[in-house]
DNA sequence: ATTCTGTCCTGTAGGC
DNA sequence: TGCCTACAGGACAGAA
């Protein structure tokens, strides 16, 4: 479910709210959340202070005096601070409880169980973090960078965008977003972009990740932020989810296709 | 070595 | 109302 704009909105939001406080208790209400031992993970988390809270990609890391948690939210994983005394509590999706100190509660809802929690004493032991590509919002990701990374693959661009290990935290609406900023198909074979396409593919990245974490995120469906809120980019999307809607820019009708058993939403008549 | 499928799950929306 | 099908912001093992 989230993307990079999700993430690091729920990311700043609990930097607020938790960062320094102590995990008193953790429960675990579905172990299939958990990828490893949950006496191990028990252990590694009970009794541990919230350093800061990080993000990587799609991954929300929280950095502990002795270790991080690495929260991988996937389609429909959340992170909720329940602030004290708030009537809000653990409800039907609730996987997994830590109980904080200044009677905070941090909650991880997960509907479809796809979320990933683990506890790892370095970074560089968790497998999908040690795999991740450039950050697309800092200088690791230039358009020379884009451009060589798409020149040696043949598949269509957009899988490709989505592909964690050339650039981190891109998925399903940010990709068919991006791929219209910049006027390109979704299915066009990636070394078939001319240099300047790559270009314009390389800002509208940028742009259009820079422009949703502004408005904290995309709320189409299970998205909340660190306070259980909607966010606000659902507002400003021009393709993703509107098939059969008419085409902003030039009125044509939005296009549906499945590309990778994923949705593509694109205009073919700004889109090339 | 790459690239493409199937699978992990549950809930909701829409068609009949 | 109820049943059935399609589909949903991701990632990865295994197959081709």
């Amino acid at each position: 479910m989230p993307e990079l704009p999700e993430v690091e909105t729920i990311r700043r939001d609990l930097d607020l709210s938790v960062k320094g406080l102590v995990i008193r208790e953790v429960i675990i209400k579905d172990p299939r959340v958990i990828r490893q031992d949950p006496k191990t993970f028990l252990s590694a988390l009970c009794g541990r202070a919230i350093v800061s809270v990080q993000r990587r990609g799609k991954a929300l890391i929280l950095e502990l005096n002795g270790g991080f948690l690495v929260v991988q939210p996937m389609m429909t994983g959340q992170l909720v601070a329940l602030a004290p005394g708030s009537k809000a509590a653990a409800g039907r999706d609730a996987r997994v409880v830590f109980v904080l100190s200044k009677n905070q509660t941090l909650v991880y809802n997960d509907q479809r169980l796809f979320g990933r929690l683990e506890v790892v004493g370095a970074l560089n032991e968790h497998a999908h973090i040690r795999a991740l590509g450039p950050e697309p919002l800092e200088k690791g990701f230039s358009a020379g960078y884009l451009a060589a990374a798409l020149a040696q693959k043949r598949t269509a661009v957009k899988p490709l965008l989505m592909d964690h290990r050339l650039v981190a935290g891109i998925g399903n609406i940010y990709a068919a977003e991006a791929l219209f900023l910049a006027g390109i198909l979704p299915d066009r074979r990636a070394n078939s972009l001319q240099a300047s396409e790559v270009k314009a593919l390389y800002r509208a990245i940028r742009a259009v990740l820079a422009r949703a974490v502004k408005a904290r995120g995309t709320s189409v469906r299970n998205y909340r932020d660190g306070e259980g809120r909607e966010g606000g980019f659902q507002k400003a999307l021009k393709v993703y989810g509107r098939a059969g809607q008419p085409c902003l820019q030039c009125g044509a009708v939005i296009q549906k296709s499945v590309q990778s058993q994923r949705s593509t939403f694109f205009c073919g008549k700004c889109q090339q």
